[in-house]
DNA sequence: CGAAGTATTCAACGACTGTTGAGGAATAGT
DNA sequence: ACTATTCCTCAACAGTCGTTGAATACTTCG
């Protein structure tokens, strides 16, 4: 819009960061907001305070860049949560740890980092609630960096419901992931629709209900196809079991 | 890319639809796959086979086509998905309906839909599964197009859930929405990692397991905050050293 | 010092961006 | 028939897009 762009853009501050750590963090903020294609090279080495030219130099291309964003933190993260997951199981030897523990294992360095890890961290959080969710960047993106990471998650399942039939602990993932990333997309939907009850910035509500609720709903799913019974499509047929809850009283 | 221009585009062939309706539907389907920055006018009316023009003709701008896209089907579904909302309350009085049922009657029009309502829906709750977790455009869009609804749906889990605080109840929409955004996003990302086992398309699997594993989350979280205790992190070493030294960044 | 290597700047390229105004064609009303 | 209205085409606009080659600055090492 009309920007003067008189001056030199990076006037070598002392103390500064590099270009190149300057291009990754204005990427991420940027990029989690708009997505690839919302923002412009330019729009990223402005904010960066460098020259055009340095995206192409330092990382090749503008896609290159938009991995190179995605996989940094992805880096940092995936060894935490390895250790993290394998330290729930020890601990809870010689028996298999709850499921809320593992679900917590998966989702507290997540929760953590985008509560108090500072801007860039929430910011990257953000890019991958949207990436997670993209037809074109979920399957190339999330599957090379996390997925390693979800079959320990898979397995440690298994082991804590052993007689669940598999494809339900993968549906379950489904689920978990969905809610899990519309937590950190954070688009203040839920403040508005709550009246200021809940706000999506707070992190450390999901932190205490996002185990358990899924945890629950592991349990509930995973008896389900014991009777591998199919669905029909119900109009006005209730679909589930018809057992009328009449006000419910304390249980 | 390279794409020779040379013919007229649309030679009014008879009983093609209308240019308006070919847009609407070009735009659909790439804006879900692509995102609003990810296409451009010219690919949306060289799919359609109208001429560049025409957008702006009838729509005044790109981004209020982007907003007839979402603004179209959202304005088909709503009328059904209350009315499917107040049958299932009827239908349980005197008492109230399960929650799987009121989940149900959220899930199953959508679910419906996309997996038997022809490609154009299909590409419509892709499209929506990307507006709902992007910073930009879910505040926006689902707020005005969805949220009317939502408020029903929550007044009737108050209803199925009397002993439960409100904000459990918020949270547990929230994880809800997000389970079943990330279905509509149909990434396959659930099929390589599963090894076949489970198909991000087979949505009648997803109709059959999400009403019952929100429902149980639900329960889980409602009996949560009674005791209104705060989490700490349940392993090990509680909170990360934000090494941050930078403080303040211009936002 | 000078040489080597890395980091950054500058100016420019061709292609593509959303949008527009003038005008043509088809259709409906009278 | 004529007119008014709606739908559509064509050509062009002023920018912005990602990327690049050559030249310059800075850092490292001898």
């Amino acid at each position: 819009m009309a920007v003067a762009r008189r001056e030199s853009t990076n006037k070598k501050k002392a103390g500064a960061k590099p270009g190149k750590e300057r291009i990754l963090d204005a990427a991420e903020r940027l990029f989690a907001r708009h997505g690839f294609y919302g923002v412009s090279v330019r729009d990223i080495t402005e904010a960066a305070e460098v020259d055009v030219a340095l995206v192409n130099y330092h990382f090749g291309s503008k896609r290159e860049l938009f991995a190179a964003v995605f996989q940094r933190r992805a880096e940092m993260l995936n060894p935490e949560r390895l250790a993290r997951l394998e330290e729930v199981r020890r601990a809870a030897l010689p028996g298999v740890p709850t499921l809320e523990d593992i679900v917590n294992s998966f989702t507290y360095p997540l929760l953590e980092r985008s509560a108090r890890g500072g801007p860039g961290w929430k910011s990257y959080f953000a890019l991958v609630a949207q990436v997670n969710n993209s037809p074109e960047w979920g399957p190339v993106l999330m599957t090379q960096y996390f997925d390693p990471l979800v079959e320990r998650l898979i397995a440690a399942l298994r082991e804590a419901l052993p007689d669940c039939p598999l494809r339900e602990i993968y549906w379950g993932y489904q689920f978990l992931t969905g809610a899990l990333t519309i937590t950190f997309a954070e688009t203040g939907r839920i403040d508005k629709l709550s009246g200021g009850l809940c706000k999506s910035s707070d992190l450390d509500s999901v932190h205490e209900r996002l185990p358990p609720f899924i945890a629950a709903g592991f349990r509930a799913i995973c008896g389900l196809s014991a009777s591998t019974n199919r669905l029909r499509s119900t109009i006005s047929s209730p679909t589930y079991p018809t057992k009328k809850r009449k006000t419910k009283r304390s249980s």
